[in-house]
DNA sequence: TAGCTATATAACTACCATGTTATGTAGTCG
DNA sequence: CGACTACATAACATGGTAGTTATATAGCTA
């Protein structure tokens, strides 16, 4: 199947947004941050860092910009259906969507 | 190897700049089209559509827009890796870097 | 309830991307 | 040489992206 022709499957449809979603090095480097929140995270009082993944605040100091910007990446990062936000207890906690990530990984071997 | 350590390489330094260069539906439908120029483009009088691929004009007008902003976007491509120019004869052919491309691909897959 | 914290949204600014038309440049051909 | 063609570049308008500060909303907690 053509790149083209994908372009009315599931993932096809969003390919470019998709693609614009991944065309920052900022939210390049929150998706590198999230396969191993533990690692580049302090540790949270609340809420697996793996289960849930790490939340809004600290990826918006450890990115360096305002809140809402850091929350604004997340957001497109959500949308484009890259990343998973889990509201807790005044929380959002965000982790990689791995099955979709690799399922975006898989089309574009074929661009 | 991190997709972060990764940008320490002659790919992954051009990873942000590819990106932005596919995050555009037409310039994903000049790659698509580039991978058969005679399926996709009238007859050529001189170059060889498989060699050297297809001329500016033929893909200008296939776009729909207008020559510089098709011109335009080719030089995207250019400039990220993506495809090759070949200057001959007055016109310009455009062929896609298989290698490049499937060398990008495989970054991909470590997002 | 009152106040604090975490996050989202609004409003604004600056910059980049993409389109246009006009013009420059280089090669072809009579 | 002079006209034509192909492509690139300049100049400009416009919309989207990404940053900021200010404000709204929602959930704890004393």
């Amino acid at each position: 199947m053509s790149v083209v022709e994908q372009l009315s499957n599931d993932v096809g449809v969003e390919l470019e947004r998709v693609l614009k979603a991944l065309a920052s090095e900022r939210r390049l480097l929150i998706l590198e941050w999230l396969k191993d929140p533990s690692a580049h995270f302090p540790p949270q009082e609340h809420g697996d860092p793996v289960e849930h993944g790490a939340c809004n605040q600290f990826i918006v100091d450890k990115l360096g910009v305002s809140q809402p910007a850091g929350s604004r990446h997340l957001k497109v990062l959500v949308d484009a259906g890259l990343i998973i936000a889990t509201p807790r207890q005044g929380w959002t906690y965000y982790r990689r969507d791995e099955e979709r990530i690799q399922s975006i990984a898989s089309r574009m071997a074929e661009i």
